[in-house]
RNA sequence: GCGGGUGUAGCUCAGUUGGUUAGAGCGCCAGUUUGUGGUACUGGAUGUCGCCGGUUCAAAUCCGGUCACUCGCCCCA
Protein backbone atom coordinates (compact mmCIF):
# COMPACT_ATOMS: atom_id res chain seq x y z
CA UNK A 1 0.00 0.00 0.00
CA UNK A 2 1.43 3.35 -1.06
CA UNK A 3 -0.34 6.22 0.66
CA UNK A 4 0.99 8.43 -1.76
CA UNK A 5 -0.82 7.62 -3.85
CA UNK A 6 -5.03 7.42 -4.54
CA UNK A 7 -7.17 4.13 -4.45
CA UNK A 8 -7.25 2.15 -6.89
CA UNK A 9 -10.76 3.23 -9.09
CA UNK A 10 -10.40 6.57 -7.23
CA UNK A 11 -9.22 9.92 -8.73
CA UNK A 12 -8.30 13.45 -8.25
CA UNK A 13 -10.51 16.00 -9.47
CA UNK A 14 -7.75 18.75 -10.24
CA UNK A 15 -9.03 22.04 -11.57
CA UNK A 16 -9.10 21.54 -15.14
CA UNK A 17 -11.32 18.58 -14.55
CA UNK A 18 -13.25 19.83 -11.72
CA UNK A 19 -14.11 22.55 -14.16
CA UNK A 20 -15.25 19.70 -16.92
CA UNK A 21 -16.95 18.10 -13.86
CA UNK A 22 -19.16 21.31 -12.73
CA UNK A 23 -19.75 22.17 -16.54
CA UNK A 24 -21.37 18.78 -17.20
CA UNK A 25 -23.73 19.21 -13.79
CA UNK A 26 -24.59 22.64 -14.28
CA UNK A 27 -25.88 21.70 -17.97
CA UNK A 28 -27.64 18.75 -16.70
CA UNK A 29 -28.95 21.11 -13.77
CA UNK A 30 -30.49 23.82 -15.78
CA UNK A 31 -32.13 20.77 -18.65
CA UNK A 32 -33.94 19.44 -15.69
CA UNK A 33 -34.79 22.72 -13.97
CA UNK A 34 -36.50 23.94 -17.19
CA UNK A 35 -38.27 20.57 -17.18
CA UNK A 36 -39.71 20.42 -13.76
CA UNK A 37 -37.21 18.40 -11.82
CA UNK A 38 -36.16 19.71 -8.51
CA UNK A 39 -32.49 18.92 -7.01
CA UNK A 40 -32.20 16.96 -4.24
CA UNK A 41 -29.81 14.51 -2.75
CA UNK A 42 -29.52 11.88 -0.61
CA UNK A 43 -26.92 10.27 1.82
CA UNK A 44 -23.93 8.69 -0.34
CA UNK A 45 -24.63 5.57 2.00
CA UNK A 46 -27.65 3.11 3.00
CA UNK A 47 -28.91 0.35 5.20
CA UNK A 48 -27.55 -2.47 3.01
CA UNK A 49 -30.77 -3.49 2.50
CA UNK A 50 -31.73 -0.61 0.49
CA UNK A 51 -29.71 -1.78 -2.70
CA UNK A 52 -29.71 -5.79 -2.35
CA UNK A 53 -33.54 -6.43 -2.23
CA UNK A 54 -34.28 -4.20 -4.96
CA UNK A 55 -31.36 -4.78 -7.48
CA UNK A 56 -31.74 -8.57 -6.73
CA UNK A 57 -29.22 -10.12 -4.76
CA UNK A 58 -28.34 -12.25 -8.02
CA UNK A 59 -27.43 -9.39 -9.96
CA UNK A 60 -23.61 -8.33 -10.39
CA UNK A 61 -23.64 -5.01 -9.01
CA UNK A 62 -24.75 -6.12 -5.52
CA UNK A 63 -23.22 -9.88 -5.72
CA UNK A 64 -19.50 -8.40 -6.25
CA UNK A 65 -19.31 -4.64 -6.79
CA UNK A 66 -20.77 -2.78 -3.71
CA UNK A 67 -18.61 -1.32 -1.25
CA UNK A 68 -20.44 -2.81 2.17
CA UNK A 69 -18.95 -2.27 6.07
CA UNK A 70 -20.16 -2.81 8.91
CA UNK A 71 -20.31 0.37 11.28
CA UNK A 72 -19.17 0.60 14.96
CA UNK A 73 -22.95 -0.15 15.97
CA UNK A 74 -22.56 -3.54 13.67
CA UNK A 75 -25.23 -2.19 11.08
CA UNK A 76 -24.58 -3.31 7.61
CA UNK A 77 -24.05 -0.46 5.54
CA UNK A 78 -23.44 0.14 1.82
CA UNK A 79 -22.36 3.31 -0.33
CA UNK A 80 -24.96 3.60 -3.03
CA UNK A 81 -24.01 1.78 -6.39
CA UNK A 82 -26.75 4.01 -8.07
CA UNK A 83 -29.21 6.62 -7.19
CA UNK A 84 -32.29 5.43 -7.79
CA UNK A 85 -33.04 2.90 -4.98
CA UNK A 86 -32.05 5.55 -2.57
CA UNK A 87 -34.42 8.30 -4.12
CA UNK A 88 -37.19 5.80 -3.73
CA UNK A 89 -36.21 5.46 0.09
CA UNK A 90 -36.36 8.93 -0.01
CA UNK A 91 -39.61 9.24 -1.40
CA UNK A 92 -41.13 6.66 1.20
CA UNK A 93 -39.20 7.97 4.40
CA UNK A 94 -40.36 11.85 3.89
CA UNK A 95 -43.91 10.58 3.33
CA UNK A 96 -44.11 12.02 -0.38
CA UNK A 97 -46.64 9.65 -1.64
CA UNK A 98 -49.21 12.16 -0.57
CA UNK A 99 -47.17 14.35 -3.35
CA UNK A 100 -47.26 12.98 -6.44
CA UNK A 101 -45.95 13.06 -8.37
CA UNK A 102 -42.18 14.15 -7.94
CA UNK A 103 -39.28 15.11 -10.23
CA UNK A 104 -36.16 15.03 -9.06
CA UNK A 105 -32.60 15.89 -10.15
CA UNK A 106 -29.84 14.65 -8.23
CA UNK A 107 -25.88 14.61 -8.84
CA UNK A 108 -22.97 13.01 -6.63
CA UNK A 109 -20.86 9.75 -6.29
CA UNK A 110 -21.54 6.48 -6.70
CA UNK A 111 -19.11 3.17 -5.37
CA UNK A 112 -19.06 0.21 -7.12
CA UNK A 113 -15.99 -2.65 -6.81
CA UNK A 114 -14.88 -2.61 -10.21
CA UNK A 115 -12.09 -3.15 -12.43
CA UNK A 116 -11.05 0.35 -13.22
CA UNK A 117 -10.54 1.36 -17.09
CA UNK A 118 -11.33 4.68 -19.48
CA UNK A 119 -14.66 6.21 -18.21
CA UNK A 120 -14.98 3.40 -15.37
CA UNK A 121 -13.98 3.99 -12.16
CA UNK A 122 -14.76 2.85 -8.52
CA UNK A 123 -15.64 6.28 -7.56
CA UNK A 124 -17.49 8.11 -10.14
CA UNK A 125 -19.98 10.15 -9.99
CA UNK A 126 -23.40 10.68 -11.76
CA UNK A 127 -26.32 12.69 -12.68
CA UNK A 128 -29.94 11.57 -12.85
CA UNK A 129 -33.81 12.29 -12.90
CA UNK A 130 -36.54 10.63 -11.30
CA UNK A 131 -40.16 11.16 -11.93
CA UNK A 132 -42.08 9.02 -9.59
CA UNK A 133 -45.82 8.33 -9.48
CA UNK A 134 -47.21 8.76 -13.32
CA UNK A 135 -48.09 4.97 -14.96
CA UNK A 136 -48.62 7.56 -18.34
CA UNK A 137 -45.82 6.90 -20.99
CA UNK A 138 -45.64 10.56 -21.38
CA UNK A 139 -43.64 10.18 -18.00
CA UNK A 140 -41.21 7.97 -20.00
CA UNK A 141 -41.44 10.12 -22.96
CA UNK A 142 -40.61 12.92 -20.89
CA UNK A 143 -37.44 11.37 -19.13
CA UNK A 144 -36.24 10.47 -21.88
CA UNK A 145 -36.76 13.61 -23.72
CA UNK A 146 -34.73 15.43 -21.09
CA UNK A 147 -31.92 12.99 -21.00
CA UNK A 148 -31.50 13.53 -25.08
CA UNK A 149 -31.97 17.55 -24.19
CA UNK A 150 -29.08 17.19 -21.70
CA UNK A 151 -26.71 15.50 -24.00
CA UNK A 152 -27.76 17.47 -26.66
CA UNK A 153 -26.77 21.28 -25.09
CA UNK A 154 -23.39 19.40 -24.19
CA UNK A 155 -22.86 18.91 -27.67
CA UNK A 156 -22.58 14.94 -27.42
CA UNK A 157 -26.03 13.94 -28.45
CA UNK A 158 -24.64 13.60 -32.37
CA UNK A 159 -22.42 10.83 -31.28
CA UNK A 160 -24.83 8.49 -29.65
CA UNK A 161 -27.86 6.21 -30.39
CA UNK A 162 -30.51 5.93 -28.59
CA UNK A 163 -31.74 2.32 -28.17
CA UNK A 164 -35.11 1.53 -27.07
CA UNK A 165 -37.12 -1.60 -26.12
CA UNK A 166 -40.02 -2.80 -23.84
CA UNK A 167 -39.12 -5.49 -21.02
CA UNK A 168 -43.05 -5.14 -20.53
CA UNK A 169 -44.86 -5.48 -17.31
CA UNK A 170 -43.92 -7.95 -14.48
CA UNK A 171 -46.18 -10.55 -15.77
CA UNK A 172 -44.96 -10.41 -19.50
CA UNK A 173 -41.31 -10.19 -18.16
CA UNK A 174 -41.53 -13.01 -15.94
CA UNK A 175 -43.27 -15.31 -18.61
CA UNK A 176 -40.59 -14.27 -21.35
CA UNK A 177 -37.84 -15.01 -18.76
CA UNK A 178 -39.25 -18.44 -17.66
CA UNK A 179 -39.42 -19.21 -21.43
CA UNK A 180 -36.76 -18.20 -22.47
CA UNK A 181 -35.02 -20.43 -19.84
CA UNK A 182 -36.89 -23.36 -20.88
CA UNK A 183 -35.60 -22.77 -24.28
CA UNK A 184 -31.75 -22.35 -23.69
CA UNK A 185 -31.71 -25.22 -21.01
CA UNK A 186 -31.85 -27.95 -23.94
CA UNK A 187 -28.26 -25.98 -25.23
CA UNK A 188 -27.05 -25.37 -22.09
CA UNK A 189 -24.03 -27.31 -22.60
CA UNK A 190 -23.27 -25.01 -26.53
CA UNK A 191 -23.22 -22.04 -24.72
CA UNK A 192 -20.64 -19.89 -23.89
CA UNK A 193 -19.17 -19.94 -20.26
CA UNK A 194 -20.81 -17.11 -19.32
CA UNK A 195 -23.88 -17.35 -20.87
CA UNK A 196 -24.18 -20.95 -19.01
CA UNK A 197 -23.92 -19.01 -15.89
CA UNK A 198 -26.08 -15.97 -17.03
CA UNK A 199 -28.67 -18.92 -17.44
CA UNK A 200 -28.73 -18.90 -13.48
CA UNK A 201 -28.47 -15.51 -12.88
CA UNK A 202 -29.75 -13.01 -15.21
CA UNK A 203 -30.93 -15.19 -18.23
CA UNK A 204 -31.94 -11.97 -20.05
CA UNK A 205 -28.54 -10.94 -20.37
CA UNK A 206 -27.66 -14.06 -22.72
CA UNK A 207 -29.17 -12.02 -25.52
CA UNK A 208 -26.78 -9.57 -25.86
CA UNK A 209 -23.94 -11.96 -25.61
CA UNK A 210 -21.33 -11.16 -27.94
CA UNK A 211 -20.54 -15.11 -28.92
CA UNK A 212 -20.91 -16.09 -31.73
CA UNK A 213 -22.23 -19.49 -31.09
CA UNK A 214 -24.75 -18.14 -28.50
CA UNK A 215 -26.10 -16.01 -31.34
CA UNK A 216 -26.51 -18.68 -33.72
CA UNK A 217 -28.49 -20.18 -30.56
CA UNK A 218 -30.39 -16.81 -29.96
CA UNK A 219 -32.02 -17.09 -33.78
CA UNK A 220 -34.47 -19.76 -32.74
CA UNK A 221 -35.04 -18.13 -29.02
CA UNK A 222 -38.17 -16.80 -27.93
CA UNK A 223 -38.55 -13.35 -28.99
CA UNK A 224 -39.66 -10.95 -26.08
CA UNK A 225 -42.15 -8.73 -28.29
CA UNK A 226 -44.78 -11.66 -28.55
CA UNK A 227 -44.55 -11.80 -24.86
CA UNK A 228 -45.84 -8.42 -24.41
CA UNK A 229 -49.09 -7.79 -23.35
CA UNK A 230 -51.60 -5.96 -25.00
CA UNK A 231 -51.34 -3.05 -22.48
CA UNK A 232 -47.50 -3.16 -22.36
CA UNK A 233 -47.48 -2.79 -25.86
CA UNK A 234 -50.01 -0.49 -25.90
CA UNK A 235 -47.99 1.37 -23.24
CA UNK A 236 -44.29 1.12 -25.44
CA UNK A 237 -46.03 2.28 -28.62
CA UNK A 238 -47.73 5.20 -26.96
CA UNK A 239 -44.12 6.32 -26.28
CA UNK A 240 -42.37 5.62 -28.94
CA UNK A 241 -45.04 7.37 -30.55
CA UNK A 242 -44.34 10.91 -28.55
CA UNK A 243 -40.39 10.23 -29.21
CA UNK A 244 -41.50 10.69 -32.98
CA UNK A 245 -43.43 13.79 -32.47
CA UNK A 246 -40.80 14.99 -30.09
CA UNK A 247 -38.40 14.25 -32.96
CA UNK A 248 -36.13 12.44 -30.60
CA UNK A 249 -34.33 9.33 -33.03
CA UNK A 250 -33.96 6.21 -31.57
CA UNK A 251 -33.51 2.64 -32.97
CA UNK A 252 -35.26 -0.29 -31.37
CA UNK A 253 -33.61 -2.85 -30.14
CA UNK A 254 -34.99 -5.90 -28.66
CA UNK A 255 -32.14 -7.06 -27.39
CA UNK A 256 -31.62 -4.13 -24.85
CA UNK A 257 -31.49 -5.59 -21.17
CA UNK A 258 -30.79 -3.48 -18.31
CA UNK A 259 -28.80 -4.77 -15.44
CA UNK A 260 -30.79 -3.95 -12.80
CA UNK A 261 -34.15 -6.73 -12.03
CA UNK A 262 -36.43 -3.88 -10.89
CA UNK A 263 -36.70 -2.59 -15.13
CA UNK A 264 -39.99 -3.09 -16.43
CA UNK A 265 -41.72 -1.88 -19.68
CA UNK A 266 -39.35 1.10 -20.83
CA UNK A 267 -35.38 0.43 -21.37
CA UNK A 268 -33.35 2.70 -23.05
CA UNK A 269 -29.79 3.23 -23.46
CA UNK A 270 -28.10 6.19 -24.83
CA UNK A 271 -25.26 4.56 -26.33
CA UNK A 272 -21.23 6.05 -28.11
CA UNK A 273 -18.68 3.80 -29.68
CA UNK A 274 -16.33 7.17 -28.52
CA UNK A 275 -15.29 5.31 -25.27
CA UNK A 276 -14.49 1.92 -25.72
CA UNK A 277 -16.06 -0.93 -23.76
CA UNK A 278 -17.86 1.53 -22.22
CA UNK A 279 -20.68 2.13 -24.45
CA UNK A 280 -23.48 3.53 -22.36
CA UNK A 281 -23.23 7.13 -21.77
CA UNK A 282 -26.82 7.48 -20.53
CA UNK A 283 -29.41 4.72 -19.39
CA UNK A 284 -32.83 4.28 -17.65
CA UNK A 285 -36.11 2.79 -17.87
CA UNK A 286 -39.46 2.52 -15.71
CA UNK A 287 -39.22 0.89 -12.21
CA UNK A 288 -42.87 0.32 -11.51
CA UNK A 289 -41.82 -2.56 -8.74
CA UNK A 290 -39.22 -1.18 -6.68
CA UNK A 291 -41.13 0.91 -4.37
CA UNK A 292 -42.79 -2.71 -3.30
CA UNK A 293 -39.14 -4.39 -3.14
CA UNK A 294 -38.39 -2.08 -0.14
CA UNK A 295 -41.57 -2.54 1.57
CA UNK A 296 -43.58 0.17 0.38
CA UNK A 297 -46.67 1.01 -1.50
CA UNK A 298 -47.01 0.56 -4.99
CA UNK A 299 -45.26 3.37 -6.73
CA UNK A 300 -44.84 3.69 -10.19
CA UNK A 301 -41.40 5.52 -11.78
CA UNK A 302 -39.21 5.82 -14.27
CA UNK A 303 -35.94 7.83 -14.50
CA UNK A 304 -32.33 7.60 -15.75
CA UNK A 305 -28.40 8.05 -14.70
CA UNK A 306 -25.65 9.60 -16.67
CA UNK A 307 -22.27 8.83 -15.38
CA UNK A 308 -20.28 12.32 -15.56
CA UNK A 309 -16.84 11.58 -16.17
CA UNK A 310 -18.35 9.51 -19.39
CA UNK A 311 -19.58 12.97 -20.50
CA UNK A 312 -17.29 15.34 -19.45
CA UNK A 313 -14.75 12.81 -21.43
CA UNK A 314 -17.45 13.17 -24.96
CA UNK A 315 -17.62 17.11 -23.88
CA UNK A 316 -15.76 19.98 -24.85
CA UNK A 317 -12.70 21.28 -22.86
CA UNK A 318 -13.77 23.72 -19.67
CA UNK A 319 -10.98 25.79 -18.35
CA UNK A 320 -10.97 26.64 -14.46
CA UNK A 321 -12.24 29.92 -13.77
CA UNK A 322 -9.53 32.65 -13.79
CA UNK A 323 -10.15 35.94 -12.08
CA UNK A 324 -10.20 38.81 -14.30
CA UNK A 325 -7.87 41.07 -12.46
CA UNK A 326 -4.46 40.77 -11.69
CA UNK A 327 -3.42 43.02 -9.04
CA UNK A 328 0.75 43.81 -8.32
CA UNK A 329 2.26 45.82 -5.94
CA UNK A 330 4.84 47.40 -7.42
CA UNK A 331 7.26 47.66 -3.93
CA UNK A 332 6.79 46.37 -0.28
CA UNK A 333 5.60 49.97 0.74
CA UNK A 334 2.65 49.97 -1.61
CA UNK A 335 1.48 46.12 -0.47
CA UNK A 336 -0.59 46.91 2.35
CA UNK A 337 -2.59 49.47 0.09
CA UNK A 338 -2.69 47.05 -3.10
CA UNK A 339 -4.10 44.78 -0.35
CA UNK A 340 -7.29 46.94 0.10
CA UNK A 341 -7.35 47.69 -3.42
CA UNK A 342 -7.99 44.15 -4.39
CA UNK A 343 -10.69 43.64 -1.39
CA UNK A 344 -12.76 46.31 -2.22
CA UNK A 345 -12.54 45.36 -5.70
CA UNK A 346 -13.85 41.84 -4.69
CA UNK A 347 -16.68 43.21 -2.50
CA UNK A 348 -17.89 45.52 -5.83
CA UNK A 349 -18.04 42.21 -7.70
CA UNK A 350 -14.64 42.35 -9.61
CA UNK A 351 -12.69 38.86 -9.48
CA UNK A 352 -9.23 39.70 -8.47
CA UNK A 353 -6.04 38.09 -8.21
CA UNK A 354 -3.44 39.15 -6.13
CA UNK A 355 0.00 37.95 -7.48
CA UNK A 356 2.15 37.67 -4.56
CA UNK A 357 5.46 35.84 -5.44
CA UNK A 358 8.52 37.16 -7.07
CA UNK A 359 10.13 40.96 -8.56
CA UNK A 360 7.96 42.69 -11.26
CA UNK A 361 8.57 40.64 -14.27
CA UNK A 362 7.37 37.40 -12.24
CA UNK A 363 4.46 38.89 -11.29
CA UNK A 364 3.36 40.09 -15.03
CA UNK A 365 4.79 36.80 -15.89
CA UNK A 366 2.52 35.12 -13.81
CA UNK A 367 -0.50 37.40 -14.16
CA UNK A 368 0.08 36.70 -18.08
CA UNK A 369 -0.14 32.92 -18.09
CA UNK A 370 -2.81 32.47 -15.97
CA UNK A 371 -4.91 35.13 -18.49
CA UNK A 372 -6.07 37.91 -16.14
CA UNK A 373 -7.48 40.17 -18.79
CA UNK A 374 -6.35 43.31 -16.89
CA UNK A 375 -3.33 43.90 -14.19
CA UNK A 376 -3.72 46.37 -11.80
CA UNK A 377 -0.18 47.67 -10.73
CA UNK A 378 0.13 49.78 -7.34
CA UNK A 379 3.41 51.40 -6.89
CA UNK A 380 4.13 53.85 -4.25
CA UNK A 381 4.69 56.83 -7.15
CA UNK A 382 0.83 56.36 -8.37
CA UNK A 383 -0.43 55.69 -5.22
CA UNK A 384 0.84 58.99 -4.13
CA UNK A 385 -1.30 60.78 -6.49
CA UNK A 386 -4.31 58.59 -5.53
CA UNK A 387 -3.99 56.59 -8.73
CA UNK A 388 -2.54 53.16 -10.00
CA UNK A 389 -1.58 52.04 -13.42
CA UNK A 390 -4.07 49.54 -15.23
CA UNK A 391 -2.52 47.53 -18.37
CA UNK A 392 -4.38 45.85 -20.34
CA UNK A 393 -2.77 42.50 -21.44
CA UNK A 394 -4.39 41.50 -24.79
CA UNK A 395 -2.73 44.98 -26.25
CA UNK A 396 -0.64 46.01 -23.89
CA UNK A 397 -1.84 48.88 -23.69
CA UNK A 398 -1.61 50.78 -20.40
CA UNK A 399 -3.35 53.58 -18.62
CA UNK A 400 -3.28 55.48 -14.86
CA UNK A 401 -6.86 55.59 -13.81
CA UNK A 402 -7.73 57.34 -10.31
CA UNK A 403 -7.98 54.99 -7.62
CA UNK A 404 -12.01 56.52 -6.58
CA UNK A 405 -13.07 55.58 -10.76
CA UNK A 406 -10.81 52.44 -10.75
CA UNK A 407 -14.13 49.87 -10.27
CA UNK A 408 -16.38 51.72 -13.28
CA UNK A 409 -13.29 52.07 -15.17
CA UNK A 410 -12.48 47.99 -14.82
CA UNK A 411 -16.19 47.01 -14.74
CA UNK A 412 -16.78 48.98 -18.68
CA UNK A 413 -13.19 47.71 -20.05
CA UNK A 414 -13.82 43.97 -19.08
CA UNK A 415 -17.50 44.29 -20.28
CA UNK A 416 -16.10 45.48 -23.79
CA UNK A 417 -13.41 42.72 -24.35
CA UNK A 418 -15.78 40.45 -23.30
CA UNK A 419 -18.54 41.61 -25.81
CA UNK A 420 -15.57 41.69 -28.14
CA UNK A 421 -14.54 37.57 -27.66
CA UNK A 422 -18.45 36.68 -28.39
C1' G B 1 -12.84 -12.13 -11.16
C1' C B 2 -10.19 -13.50 -16.25
C1' G B 3 -6.75 -12.30 -20.56
C1' G B 4 -3.23 -8.75 -23.39
C1' G B 5 -0.05 -4.22 -23.30
C1' U B 6 2.80 -0.50 -20.73
C1' G B 7 5.79 1.72 -16.49
C1' U B 8 12.79 6.25 -17.92
C1' A B 9 12.77 14.29 -15.74
C1' G B 10 6.59 18.05 -14.05
C1' C B 11 4.50 16.31 -19.34
C1' U B 12 5.28 13.50 -24.19
C1' C B 13 8.84 10.11 -25.30
C1' A B 14 14.17 8.15 -27.15
C1' G B 15 17.77 4.83 -25.02
C1' U B 16 20.90 0.36 -30.59
C1' U B 17 22.95 -7.15 -29.51
C1' G B 18 23.52 -5.84 -21.12
C1' G B 19 29.24 -1.84 -20.88
C1' U B 20 31.58 3.62 -17.51
C1' U B 21 29.05 10.61 -16.08
C1' A B 22 20.84 8.08 -18.70
C1' G B 23 19.10 11.77 -23.29
C1' A B 24 15.53 15.02 -26.51
C1' G B 25 11.31 18.23 -27.06
C1' C B 26 7.88 20.88 -24.19
C1' G B 27 7.54 23.00 -19.48
C1' C B 28 10.35 25.14 -15.31
C1' C B 29 14.32 28.58 -13.37
C1' A B 30 17.91 32.60 -14.37
C1' G B 31 19.90 36.38 -17.60
C1' U B 32 19.72 39.91 -22.00
C1' U B 33 15.46 43.85 -19.69
C1' U B 34 17.62 46.89 -11.34
C1' G B 35 8.65 49.14 -12.16
C1' U B 36 6.16 45.48 -16.97
C1' G B 37 4.05 39.61 -19.42
C1' G B 38 3.36 37.28 -24.29
C1' U B 39 8.12 36.83 -29.11
C1' A B 40 13.46 36.03 -29.58
C1' C B 41 18.36 34.76 -27.93
C1' U B 42 21.79 32.76 -24.01
C1' G B 43 22.58 29.80 -19.91
C1' G B 44 20.81 26.39 -15.90
C1' A B 45 18.41 22.71 -12.80
C1' U B 46 15.82 18.27 -12.65
C1' G B 47 15.60 11.31 -12.42
C1' U B 48 14.78 6.04 -5.89
C1' C B 49 15.02 4.28 -14.85
C1' G B 50 7.46 1.92 -10.66
C1' C B 51 8.97 -1.36 -6.33
C1' C B 52 11.42 -6.01 -4.41
C1' G B 53 14.48 -9.93 -5.47
C1' G B 54 17.56 -12.95 -8.97
C1' U B 55 21.31 -13.85 -13.12
C1' U B 56 26.08 -11.27 -14.38
C1' C B 57 32.65 -8.71 -13.68
C1' A B 58 28.66 -5.23 -15.21
C1' A B 59 21.24 -4.41 -15.53
C1' A B 60 17.05 1.18 -17.53
C1' U B 61 18.20 -3.20 -20.79
C1' C B 62 17.73 -10.36 -19.16
C1' C B 63 14.55 -13.49 -15.48
C1' G B 64 10.83 -13.91 -11.36
C1' G B 65 7.49 -11.57 -8.23
C1' U B 66 4.71 -7.28 -6.94
C1' C B 67 2.16 -2.57 -7.51
C1' A B 68 0.05 0.96 -10.75
C1' C B 69 -1.91 2.45 -15.31
C1' U B 70 -4.11 0.91 -19.86
C1' C B 71 -7.00 -2.17 -23.49
C1' G B 72 -10.41 -6.24 -23.95
C1' C B 73 -13.91 -9.88 -21.35
C1' C B 74 -17.61 -9.64 -17.51
C1' C B 75 -20.83 -5.76 -16.00
C1' C B 76 -22.45 -1.01 -16.17
C1' A B 77 -22.87 5.24 -15.95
Amino acid sequence: MDLLQPVRGTADLLPEDKARHNYVVSVAQDVARRSGFQDMATPVFEFTQVFSRPLGASSDVVAKETYSFEDRGGTGLTLRPEGTASAMRAVISNGLTQSLPLRWFYAGPMFRYERPQKGRMRQFHQIGCELIGPTSPLADAEIISVGAAILSELKILPHTKLHLNSLGDQKSRLAYRQALIDYLTQYRSSLSEDSQRRLDSNPLRILDSKSEADQAILTEAPRLPSYLSNEAKAHFDQVSGCLNKAAIEFVLDPLLVRGLDYYSHTAFEFITNALGAQGTVLGGGRYDGLSETLGGPPLPAVGFAAGIERLALLGDDHSAAVPDIGLIAADIDAEPEAFGLAVSLRQAGLSCLMLINGNMAKKMRAASRLGCASVVIAGSDELRRGAVSVRSMADGEQFEVEISKLTTWLSERLSETSQESD
